[in-house]
DNA sequence: CGCGCACTTGAACCCCTTCAACGGGCGTGG
DNA sequence: CCACGCCCGTTGAAGGGGTTCAAGTGCGCG
């Protein structure tokens, strides 16, 4: 038995309700680089991130990725093809390790629809899933320069601990393209990278000025 | 007064609610080119598309445009920005004729989430522009040729009339360079061009296979 | 007839990827 | 403790897909 009640989202929920997907469901561990679920993949369940980071991404008949975006507890993963009936639009990756709830929605049997305010949560999250696209798509205009300055103003302390090549993957470009661009930067004085490889902004404005 | 109760998203709307939408509405006509509202500009109206089509799409810094979608009659153009007070985030431009009803939401007073049958209609909403905007990052992974053939296939007769700048503004690609593919499938005998620049099909499994 | 607009075609260019070679740090096993 | 392998980052060179620029060409229409 999970503390559903705990969780904002279930808080309107009767008892009934919350029996009821509780009894529906299990609570799954993930690993960094296990699968939540592929694209194309037909929906089985409603996932509930409850804890950790999840890459979402998008990938091309030729292996290519594209990341979307990262999705980060507490949220609802997979309900876009649940809701519509249809395959799973992208793959769901663990960055870290995850805590994840899988409802079993149909035997659960819930028509999340009849109540306004699961309703409503579904509005939330659907427009979630918008701004992240419109953002891809956004991000797609840049160059890999545009796109790395912006990376650095608004997600500098992700270089912590993190690789050129799990950034490169958010960013995508190679991880070729992500150390001349960085190497750049520094070469200019944008920024300073330690031995630690940690990186500081020195010239702010340049950045700005070069993130569009 | 307008006829709102023909509009298949307004039968469920008892007559008190569209009276009042009725009150704060103007019918407005559009001419192909007019521009309904700018990216980044402050949501005012919520439109309401009865007539015709526009076309949806983002302008980057350097003027760059990348075409998103064609909103078909009926259908609303605005709600994204409208239902969370947020700037317009692309710009509508009519393609042909229309006929738009500007619902001044602010004076109607609406509280659209307040009601479950406008709540699903929202939710179908933002489920559309979420396909439209998965479909656009699908093809961002595709070259010129594959999504000149996907196109050819799935909207042939989009070429009645249309010019080559057009579709290729729809395309995402120069004139010049839909010219080249066009004039590539034409030398090798997957299409063919009459006088009046009509497009046949003559080897569709080649372009199936050439469009992935 | 002449003008404008759309299409065509070639050439240069650009941005990024790909490929390849190399170096350095770190853990593991001998 | 050293040796080895591996992964990650770096750097250069080549290549590719598409855009840009520029110079035609052809057609419709006043």
């Amino acid at each position: 038995m999970i503390g559903l009640k705990k969780i904002s989202f279930f808080k309107k929920f009767d008892d009934a309700h919350i029996d009821i997907i509780n009894s529906n469901s299990t609570l799954a561990e993930y690993q960094p680089g296990d699968i939540v679920y592929y694209e194309q993949d037909e929906p089985k369940y409603l996932f509930l991130l409850l804890d950790g980071r999840v890459n979402v991404y998008k990938t091309n008949s030729k292996g290519k990725q594209l990341h979307i975006h990262a999705v980060e507890a507490v949220d609802f993963l997979g309900e876009v093809a649940v809701f519509y009936n249809m395959p799973y639009p992208i793959t769901a990756e663990c960055a870290t390790k995850c805590k994840i709830l899988k409802i079993d929605y149909k035997k659960a049997g819930i028509n999340f629809c009849k109540e306004l305010f699961f309703c409503k949560e579904l509005v939330n999250s659907l427009y979630k899933r918008i701004i992240a696209l419109m953002q891809v798509i956004d991000s797609s205009f840049l160059t890999t320069k545009e796109r790395v300055a912006r990376f650095i103003l608004s997600n500098i302390e992700d270089f912590n601990g993190a690789t050129y090549t799990d950034i490169s993957k958010r960013l995508n470009m190679t991880p070729e393209t992500l150390s001349r661009v960085i190497n750049d930067f520094k070469r200019k004085n944008y920024i300073d990278i330690d031995d630690r490889r940690n990186i500081t902004i020195i010239d702010k404005d340049k950045l700005i000025e070069m993130s569009e």
